[in-house]
DNA sequence: TCCCAAACTTGATCCAGATCAAGGAAAGAC
DNA sequence: GTCTTTCCTTGATCTGGATCAAGTTTGGGA
């Protein structure tokens, strides 16, 4: 079991620790995080938080994938928010969150209590401009996502959203062709893109038959012709 | 000319005074607003800012409403986002803006060149708060927004429209069944819900032939049975 | 007052993606 | 190993909303 090893971590050690909430905070200020913090592991399918339920803790995804969760009347679900590492959950003021937070693959979040850290986030200007960075950055996101649901069509939706995984997982690397995860499954992605799972399986399907990608297994896809991927977006150079 | 007007006024007759991101702001703040702000006027259709343009000011709106539009390589075009007085436009430690600002209606902002603006956002922490609560809600917004636009139906799409325009405009008002106006045109309204003009056409149309709402003329609606229109959003209680 | 352009409505037809249906492959469980 | 369940693929059909195509209303300008 993981959690285990993570209790021992440092922060100093940790993986996210350039991209979190506490990129930007300095020695003293890791001390106090440290005693604050405190891991916890989530299977996946677990659900993490429910919508509506008071928020005790504020949490920074260490590893995994976690998705946000919108439920109509009559049970039609949408994803509206994806959480990679490094990503933040709660946020100053809120006092619950307005969707489900559940756990795509196995998930390990570094937890902070709300009350303390929100004292800390008064106190610490570093932190608090991270946060509100990090606020700017889920807009953005979830605005290009607006473009997606509302004005594409379905093998944009998937060219975009294996784009944006290629994007996200090689990071800087120029053009990485080496096969990357798709951290999810048909259906979860369906549920990400307003489509059905029948409709994600063509088109993957229909990508990989026009030479586009190429699939290691069903959980591993290789981009082949990854100019042909970003102009199937349909997106504006 | 509306300029006049606005040029002499002083922050405490503002009408967005307690909304907007100098909400929490005292006497003393209000004196340095004062010496920083400066108004201007737009006409419907005139674009505020272009996507990508370095952004000189940071602004709220005054009066009007205005809409964030982003657009495909062939033409598509989505909002992602409506303006309605008290808003904000720009963002800290942001150059530019992923999308046009367009004034959908004649619009009136209150201005603030970046530079000295993001000074004063790091000294008073007031602002940096109002400014991450006003960022909050647009997230939240927008995350209702991707549900919309991802699972629900025409008439849904156009119920929660209403829906939302009537929480708005009637603010705390228990059911207002007074006339309200829609500020935009179908075609811009096809352009905020993911839909074609005709849609929304048929669709409002529907509405008013069901009894749920009433029109005035064409822009100005009455909801006749609020229940029903909340039922019709979809929307789980 | 009349004209014109923009905004809106309404009808007919079409099609992308949903829905319904039936197997097939992979990954645990025992 | 084999059983079971979950996940995925593929085919056939259906349908909500797009698209195409006329009109009609409205309001602003000369």
């Amino acid at each position: 079991m993981q959690l285990i090893k993570f209790a021992a971590m440092r922060c100093g050690d940790c993986p996210i620790r350039h991209r979190a909430v506490c990129a930007r905070c300095d020695e003293d200020e890791f001390q106090t995080l440290e005693k604050l913090k405190s891991y916890k592991t989530y299977a996946a399918g677990d659900t993490i938080y429910w919508r509506g339920e008071p928020l005790e803790y504020v949490a920074s995804l260490v590893t995994g994938v976690a998705q946000l969760s919108k439920t109509l009347e009559d049970g039609r679900t949408q994803m509206v928010g994806l959480l990679l590492p490094s990503d933040f959950i709660g946020r100053p003021g809120r006092e619950a969150v307005g969707f489900d937070v559940i756990a795509t693959t196995e998930v390990t979040l570094c937890r902070f209590q709300r009350a303390p850290f929100e004292k800390l986030v008064d106190e610490t200007p570093h932190i608090a401009q991270r946060l509100m960075e990090l606020a700017l950055d889920e807009l953005d996101a979830a605005r290009d996502w607006m473009m997606l649901l509302g004005r594409k069509t379905a093998r944009e939706k998937i060219a975009t959203f294996v784009d944006m995984l290629v994007r996200r997982q090689n990071g800087a690397s120029p053009n990485g062709d080496q096969p990357f995860e798709l951290p999810m499954t048909r259906d979860q992605i369906a549920n990400y893109l307003g489509l059905t799972l029948e409709t994600v399986s063509r088109q993957l399907n229909a990508l990989k038959r026009d030479g586009v990608i190429a699939f290691t297994d069903r959980k591993h896809i290789e981009v082949v012709d990854l100019a042909a991927l970003r102009l199937a977006t349909g997106d504006d150079v």
